[in-house]
DNA sequence: TTAGGAACTGGAGTGCACTCCAGGTCAAGG
DNA sequence: CCTTGACCTGGAGTGCACTCCAGTTCCTAA
């Protein structure tokens, strides 16, 4: 298997068909192929480049920087220190973004013990 | 010092002065204090529950879930059972995103060091 | 060949969480 | 007093990322 319909795309991506239209007609998904019908078909690297966009959009990248990056791999290999450029800096955002997430469970957890020992008191 | 202007309670909450207002209109914020003139006056009381709603925010929970929290916490010490529930069913979820986080930012690290290896071997 | 589900388009609508605005009021320094 | 910057209200507007819709076309299985 090497090609897909919108649906199993959709499934394998864990995009909705809509939003894979949205991101076609927002240039983040470029290039797609068509039956003589027009209707879409998706290749496995589409599901690759997917791939990245998930990853990219799950760490909290906003749509118009996908939207930059997208455009950088598609102009070609002398874009690459951008690329890289551009990855690096939302790897910060994403490392700062995981140390306030796990302060701020520490303070969820600590809530939690506090109301587990209150109830746990009165209810045992 | 335990009070507060609104201003001083923005910057040190970091939450917006537009933000505070719009947390007490919908039900987050209850009770804050006035001056005669109708300026709000918050305490420390304030600030520590700000600082609970920052926890819960920063950590993902929807607004219409803080709202709720809030009102279990008005409703007085029978409530705590269910305070504790929700908590805990939001821990659950906020571990859930700090795994997928952590799993997508490795991916991350991985297109970057694939990337910082090929300009790197170009330009060196 | 035909029925019916999947997919197409352009554009409007949604939900969330604020954020801004107009037109006033309040309060502290000079 | 008077100014002036902080604050007030109700309500409209914004930005993001989809999501839904109407009306039409495609395509596969019976």
């Amino acid at each position: 298997m090497s090609v897909y319909t919108p649906a199993e795309t959709a499934r394998r991506s864990g995009f909705s068909l809509d939003t894979l239209r949205y991101y076609e007609k927002i240039g983040l998904l470029a290039d797609i192929e068509r039956t003589s019908g027009g209707q879409r078909v998706f290749t496995d690297d589409d599901l690759g480049w997917l791939g990245v966009l998930r990853c990219l959009r799950d760490t909290g990248m906003p749509i118009a920087q996908m939207a930059t990056y997208a455009e950088l791999c598609r102009a070609g290999a002398d874009s690459e220190p951008e690329r890289l450029a551009l990855l690096r800096q939302h790897a910060v955002r994403v490392e700062e973004q995981m140390q306030l997430l796990g302060r701020q469970y520490a303070h969820l957890e600590e809530k939690i013990r506090y109301y587990a020992e209150r109830t746990g008191a009165r209810s045992g």
